[in-house]
DNA sequence: AACATTTTGCAACATAGTTGCAATAGTGTA
DNA sequence: TACACTATTGCAACTATGTTGCAAAATGTT
């Protein structure tokens, strides 16, 4: 796990740093999607709250998670699938939040469907989020 | 437009104070859908935050507007069709944020398609919101 | 080990949103 | 119209969230 998370580091370009280690590891640790008090909970007071904001920052940047918006505006991160690079994100895929558990999925697997603009509309992202009860929460695991 | 504001607040149960008039007066002023910053700026020093914040929570919860997810976590609001009332929105249409603008539009005739859950997982809601550049920006009016 | 470059922590600030409570305004009735 | 009752508003204080500049510390490179 650890030399998991330090060849992802290294791939990306940057430098290997306590707080980039512990950061992601909580990435891999949860299998959920997680906001930024998440994380602030998890890494405790080893780090400063503005060093989580920047390293959070640097990671979107760098193509290793992604922002997933949620309809109560809570900003949500997910780490991003390999095809994922700077400046580059394909994370196409539809975003799940369980009403029941409050946690957010990344559905791999279901793609955003097509939807027809209508006309002088140009659409260059789509983002779909559905809310309801998640696979846990209904224990069909 | 006085006389249609009074009506619909009515309509809705509350009772007409000049707040409310002059918040949902915004609303049919602009054609796209709005912050709370924005609705601070229309009616200037007139209101107070919290009644601004106060009376958009009492819209949202009778039906009169909703809430708009964006990728960027600012929460907006709109209007709704005639077919929301308290506690039941019916907004199931395709939202638009254009990138260069920065405005936000209910696409009301696109609704958002059906989209096949993962077994276990149950929607009852699915928000859909595109980004790209709108058709006054595309200069398509 | 020594150096140049990043990254981090701190402090201070800015914006967004919430709560309790007393003052005020709106509504229905006499 | 005046009254009483209820709903709404403004104020103050507070919490949460996010940003910026800068000096100190850690990292990578030679
Ligand atoms: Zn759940
Ligand atoms: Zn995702
Ligand atoms: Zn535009
Ligand atoms: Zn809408």
């Amino acid at each position: 796990m650890e030399q998991k998370i330090i060849d992802l580091l290294k791939r990306s370009g940057l430098s290997i740093t306590d707080s980039r280690k512990k950061i992601l590891d909580s990435f891999f640790q949860k299998n959920s999607a997680l906001a930024h008090a998440d994380i602030e909970d998890y890494v405790g007071t080893d780090f400063d709250r503005v060093t989580i904001y920047r390293t959070l920052q640097t990671f979107v940047d760098k193509g290793i998670i992604h922002t997933i918006p949620t309809p109560d505006n809570a900003v949500v991160y997910a780490l991003c699938k390999d095809s994922c690079s700077a400046g580059h994100h394909h994370d196409n895929h539809v975003h799940f939040i369980c009403d029941n558990c409050n946690k957010t999925f990344c559905l791999e697997h279901i793609v955003v469907p097509a939807v027809k603009m209508p006309t002088g509309f140009n659409a260059t992202q789509i983002d779909m989020v559905v809310s309801g009860v998640c696979n846990f929460c209904n224990n069909v695991s």
